[in-house]
DNA sequence: AATAAATTTTAGATTTGTCTAAATTATATT
DNA sequence: AATATAATTTAGACAAATCTAAAATTTATT
């Protein structure tokens, strides 16, 4: 079957809420798809006649199987022409999201498969998000907060809290990307702060809300 | 200003049916663009109201200045995007006109120029017609029918007059590419079928349909 | 437990792009 | 030139996705 623009957008949306909670609200729709709450329920009802959610007035909504499958197929084209974006086209992290979401709409399963193929089957995207395999599974990695890991220990930066160009400048000028080598040295209790040595270069101080923003991975030792 | 779908559809098909006559009817439009004739006659008073085309009641439309360059625009990214997924994503040519439908809609003028580079500005798509530079400005080639030329010339296929897989099948049976030297050796009158010579192969006879569908120019001596 | 506040749904309207059927205008034919 | 035919437009309706305002339901507060 197809779907409408609209459609896609409301599963992914929903997807993407429940994350956090199992039941979404409607208000919480509303919000995250920049529309009207009376314009959520009526949609909510197309598509628990379409069977992709289950829907109970009142209560909220939550994807049946076949509304997570096709969350995961349209996430996928997301993440897949991100990375596209980035790595063939040379943008910038930042200047993705928008196109990404143009361009996930367009329905061609060829077109994935060739894209996918092309990239060299990627598992995450630019923002360490992973992307979904043709069956829908996804990678796992390691996704902590800096902040809250133990001094001294290494870690590697696995993916960034949000996609702003602020954040990019912010890392371009620590020299952090996703897979850079880090460990936190100390903690100051002033302003939640923090002190990490990034790779090779010298120690550095960083704020409490970029460190909330990283995640990592902890480096076992060999 | 920004265009919905069902507008550059409507823009693009002006467009093309303009090459044939200069004045493109309400009819003509409606079958182009599989739809009623009725529909056509309101969108294109919309398009006259965003002063993109010249409209007279019961005479006709055409571009204007403004409607073309959207036109060539919306041209420049369709070819792009073929050219994409033929050399790069591997698409077969008969595989990429739906998905470039789409695709040609998505709204980003850096997509388009960072496309355009990676592809190395190519000048013509996979079906030899030309692609729109950034200006809207056409390469000329040219594009003579293959059934009409002079036995003994040489000449290069630069062009094909549709897009079918049947094409497609027969072109490569008969080791036929664009770019393919070839020469019309002799003219049957019983069906209108001539033998060529491709390459360096030995000759062969080809329907008087493909000879039609086979566009070529002339290869000046050196 | 009653009431206030917040959330959600319903009802009715709007925009976009389409349709059918009827009316109008242009073109072709006698 | 009159009339038949073809093309085009108008009028009125519909589906999708949205909106506002009012009604219904749930949750929180006293």
């Amino acid at each position: 079957m197809q779907y409408t623009i609209a459609e896609e957008n409301y599963i992914k949306s929903v997807y993407h809420l429940q994350q956090q909670s199992a039941l979404v609200a409607t208000n919480h729709l509303a919000e995250a798809l920049q529309t009207q709450p009376a314009s959520v329920t009526d949609m909510v009802k197309k598509l628990t006649g379409k069977k992709l959610v289950h829907y109970e007035r009142y209560k909220g909504v939550r994807l049946n199987a076949a509304g997570k499958r096709l969350a995961l197929q349209i996430i996928r084209k997301h993440r897949l022409w991100e990375y596209f974006l980035v790595n063939t086209l040379e943008f910038g992290w930042d200047e993705v999201h928008e196109v990404a979401e143009q361009l996930e709409h367009v329905s061609s399963s060829k077109l994935i498969e060739q894209l996918d193929r092309f990239l060299g089957y990627p598992r995450f995207d630019p923002h360490g998000d992973p992307i979904p395999d043709k069956q829908g599974k996804l990678a796992y990695r390691q996704r902590l907060p800096l902040l809250e890991q133990p001094h001294q220990q290494w870690l590697e930066i696995t993916a960034v809290g949000d996609e702003s160009p602020a954040l990019l400048e912010m890392l371009g000028h620590h020299h952090i990307q996703l897979g850079t080598r880090v460990r936190v040295l100390r903690s100051f209790s002033f302003d939640g702060s923090i002190e990490i040595s990034v790779a090779d270069q010298k120690p550095g101080t960083i704020s409490n809300q970029l460190a909330k923003t990283l995640l990592v991975k902890i480096i076992e030792h060999d």
